[in-house]
DNA sequence: CTGTTAGCGCATTCAA
DNA sequence: TTGAATGCGCTAACAG
């Protein structure tokens, strides 16, 4: 093993002392230029390499964010972590990830692990299973700057960063309701998950704005799932009184309920408009392309960061630091497009 | 901010030494049951959370693995991460990301930013814009133990753990020769890349095995991409002796495909075979639904882990850890199934 | 502008 | 089995 260069190695090679070797190094403003040029040459004739755990130690910050999410396994969350991890990045900060896979001990579990890493703050997004909140405001307790988001809990005075999941299922129906179609259909998910909630709020609202029927029935709640959408879909065309559209709460519902319409030679858009939620890939090269709601996962992400950021800098200042709330951006493919072709 | 608890508080608080309470911590050996015991509790009643900078910064070792990768926002790689993190967990790792969003600049960025967290070890999978890879040698060379997964190159004396594309595209092409198809093409990528060669490879090797023709034009070069796919089904289709099936470098290039057929009312399985290659969630889900192979990806990061925790054990010593190669698995869909149906 | 001094919290050597 | 002493590499307060 190599033995590794360190500032004392520069100082003795330029006959100056440690503490100005760190300060050349950190750009410290009461650092000569000329010291700085040679200590930067040195460092680099050398090879330093700043050791972060030393500095981290002595500084108190680490420089790293933890980040927590249910999986990586959901592009969803690969893609929020993208906007996360470039700009934290551009910043000088590194981010470590831990997943809870959606249950309350591993999450309890990965604040644990952040906080021995002493990350200088969380960014989190909550697990289905989790009932229980005390790792959260145990965190912010320990003076852990934190934020949620996507899955918040608005009780805990912790800051988040959400789309605007009432009104992307409000634009969602008024979509609809504009291209013609009148007896419109939901499928959500679990209503305990605060975002399949507002959906369904947002999707109520709209019918009643346009002074459409909203029949209690026309609510199906299953899992978020192919299957889900399937068996929604299924089960709406059964009913008396079937809708002529349905928005679903996520894409791969949307999916199912595309072919279950199929299955029963049901044409889309013509006799029937589907609208899904989250833009992913896929939905762009099915046939009938799905119309969907875009979730700006990236910008999230970098929004997020932004915000971590800025709880970091004026952490014990009062700051002005509130929830973030995006903006939903309809994308209107052939899937409902009843009126207009492509 | 609360002062935190460190083990010198345990001390006091037992009237002991601070060695014995990070002894006893640590379940060392030659610490009685009942010291551990009385230790365990009171930091448990004094609320105490270790350190791990300073742990780190004092044994040498982090126990956080760098993981890099070309971008989160492909679903192949959240779902090695997914491996990979879960796993490491297990193991009392932490994982560091950084993207370096397919830039060679960030990639060495990166690898720096590893070296200065003094990373355990790191996980690398190579951009594809990289041409000069002394970034790596020159971590292999700080001595950090380093592995490449799925993304490899092989001159560098660097272990790695990849799938065997060759044995992939083999079996892809073999799957559609004993299906019926006898004209079999294949749409490929950037051929500096090891991965798409070596699928070409093995779709050549099938045909010659098979004695089926393979003809030189039969093999066309584009981008990764839906876009790639249609441009290369359209011109394929186009050449005076066109194929009946195409084996494309990946799933999007293989709905590119699809839905240049279906435009030109090719139909699919009946006239016309179609592969993909890696399995992304899609492709079970479209019409008609889509014969691929299986990358085995989340397997593909726990096997990564498990090389890297077996070259940071026996680092420095010599060890028989070499690269390892993982099966493909085919998943025969719609899309290839000429004879039988479903 | 630079040097001196001190110590972040822990793990490890050597002694007892 | 435990205590005492040391230092990992760096940064920050205070001097000069």
């Amino acid at each position: 093993m190599k033995k590794r260069v360190t500032i004392a190695d520069i100082a003795r090679e330029l006959n100056i002392t440690p503490a100005t070797v760190s300060r050349a190094l950190s750009n410290h403003p009461e650092i000569s230029a000329a010291t700085k040029k040679v200590v930067q040459e040195a460092a680099e004739k050398l090879d330093y390499n700043r050791n972060k755990i030393a500095s981290s130690l002595r500084s108190g910050r680490t420089n790293v964010i933890g980040v927590l999410i249910p999986t990586a396994e959901h592009i969803f969350f690969g893609s929020v972590i993208h906007g996360i991890s470039n700009i934290a990045s551009k910043n000088g900060y590194d981010i470590l990830i831990y997943q809870s896979n959606e249950s309350q001990q591993f999450e309890k579990k990965g604040i644990d692990a952040f906080i021995s890493a002493r990350v200088d703050g969380i960014l989190a997004s909550i697990a289905k299973d989790t009932t229980d909140f005390s790792h959260f405001t145990y965190a912010k307790a320990q003076n852990i700057p934190i934020a949620f988001f996507d899955r918040v809990n608005n009780n805990l005075g912790i800051p988040s960063i959400t789309i605007d999941d009432y009104r992307g299922a409000y634009l969602a129906t008024e979509s609809l309701i504009k291209e013609g179609y009148t007896r419109i259909a939901h499928i959500t998910g679990p209503q305990h998950i605060q975002t399949f909630k507002n959906r369904v709020r947002g999707y109520r609202d709209a019918l009643q704005d346009y002074q459409l029927p909203a029949l209690e029935e026309w609510v199906y709640e299953g899992n978020v799932s192919v299957e889900a959408g399937r068996e929604g879909a299924s089960v709406l065309l059964s009913l008396t009184n079937p809708p002529d559209a349905i928005v679903a709460v996520e894409d791969f519902t949307a999916l199912g309920v595309l072919k279950e319409l199929k299955q029963r030679n049901i044409p889309v858009p013509q006799q029937f408009g589907v609208f899904g939620f989250c833009n992913d890939m896929f939905g762009e090269h099915i046939t009938p392309s799905l119309s969907t709601i875009d979730q700006q996962t990236v910008l999230m992400g970098e929004e997020a960061f932004k915000m971590m950021h800025e709880l970091i800098q004026y952490n014990g200042a009062a700051t002005g630091v509130l929830s973030k709330v995006l903006q939903p951006i309809p994308v209107i493919r052939e899937s409902s497009r009843k009126t207009s072709k492509p």
